[in-house]
DNA sequence: ACCTGAACACCGTTCAAGT
DNA sequence: ACCTGAACACCGTTCAAGT
């Protein structure tokens, strides 16, 4: 059945109001519904619909929802405030200002947590990222390969402290609070009490500090650990530790 | 339709040779589609069929996919070699060790990575390691809250270095080398000519060498830093670093 | 060049019904 | 107590067809 009526001004225009979609807008819709509902929330229908579009018309600009997740990524590596990063005087507040900035922009987007196990991080937001670490490491003296190292490391830490903590409050739906990790404890029927007691007097109440606190104590460690590496390089240049045939230190 | 004809041989006894269907090897069964084929190949679906039972059954003994998930995941918790940690003779033998039987254990069962960012880790198998590790920290002379902060430090560094290396190596289709990240380097036509000529004269060419050294520097690292802690703690006590007003160190 | 709609081959989960 | 099958409300993706 064709129209009955029609003219310029029933006939919808040629491309309407939702036009013009492209690669830019689809990401930065993807991580508005990311952010808002989370890394399950995500699909391409949902997705389409709040661009005014049908869910496959998606395909034209990204091969498959992978492909867009990696652009969300990328966004995210983006998203670390490195500007102070080459004005940071000194180790120890290089490794600070990295550290929680990281962390922060992280915590900012929790999704991005769980990806990191997920998709590669090769994107140009993410070497912009090693660009600015490779010249502020090697601003604090490091050299050839430890400047990558030495950063490396850094990166693995927070990581390494942020993805369980989300998925962490992700699951409880907020900050984990001390007697929650107690009761479980205590229902595991094996006998623990002395991690039980330790949870008791030692723990803060709250999670959240609990978390910071293990942060500050393992940069400090790192801290430490990356001054040893710098004395010994000026003695000795800049060696690099190689494993032995055990694979072990 | 009733059957033609019946009697006790051609009826099917009452609960086939499938019954019996219980949890563990339910797990069991998940583990082995999830070693074999990855994360993306599980569906309660292909699990049921590898049972013999259908995909709904398994409803009866987890109350959904994400707690089979979570069930799976203690076991490689379970699955890191924590036998030789208590023998460990002094801080460097223990961070050796505990650290590359972590990595071996998370690098034998690649999808685990990806669920610490998705999953809370609070199973009973997650709680005997940590209590492992309470104590070994303990017998290495950590005091208080130290042990946990010690010992968590370690963890977060191990979880870091795997979960991106094997987000890699999976969008890779294995271990990636030196050549593939200097193609992307050139390709984002932003001049990152020193840090493609590190990469050229520094990196080794296959990654796994590259990611072993980077393990060994971060341990190295956390080794001093960790014994910087041990000696402070003895002329001063077990004390521990708090964060101030700004959450900087 | 870009978008649509129908269609395909899947999902996780619920629930009434069976034994 | 445990299992089944049908059904529901979704998925990601392909592809011929439209403009």
């Amino acid at each position: 059945m064709a129209d009955q009526f029609s003219s310029v001004w029933t006939r919808t225009p040629r491309r309407p109001r939702t036009s013009g979609l492209d690669r830019e807008q689809i990401v930065r819709a993807a991580i508005a519904i990311l952010d808002r509902e989370g890394l399950d929330a995500l699909s391409m229908r949902k997705l389409g619909a709040e661009l005014g579009a049908g869910a496959t018309s998606l395909y034209w600009h990204v091969a498959n929802k992978n492909e867009l997740l990696e652009l969300a990524l990328d966004e995210i590596w983006g998203a670390v405030d490195d500007a102070g990063l080459e004005r940071a005087d000194g180790l120890r507040e290089l490794l600070s200002t990295f550290a929680y900035n990281f962390r922060g922009a992280l915590l900012a987007h929790p999704w991005s947590a769980a990806l990191i196990g997920r998709l590669p991080s090769v994107g140009p937001q993410a070497f912009r990222l090693t660009e600015r670490l490779r010249r502020a490491f090697g601003d604090a003296g490091f050299r050839g390969l430890d400047v990558y190292l030495a950063s490396g490391t850094v990166t693995s830490f927070v990581l390494g402290q942020v993805i369980p903590l989300i998925a962490m409050e992700k699951a409880y739906g907020g900050p984990v609070d001390r007697g929650q990790v107690m009761q479980i404890l205590d229902e595991l029927s094996v006998d623990y009490s002395q991690m039980r007691a330790d949870y008791h007097d030692l723990m803060p109440e709250d999670s959240a500090v609990g978390n910071a606190i293990g942060f500050d104590f393992g940069l400090l460690c790192l801290l430490d650990g990356l001054e040893a590496r710098l004395r010994a390089q000026r003695s000795t240049g800049p060696a690099t530790v190689v494993a032995d045939e055990t694979g072990r230190l």
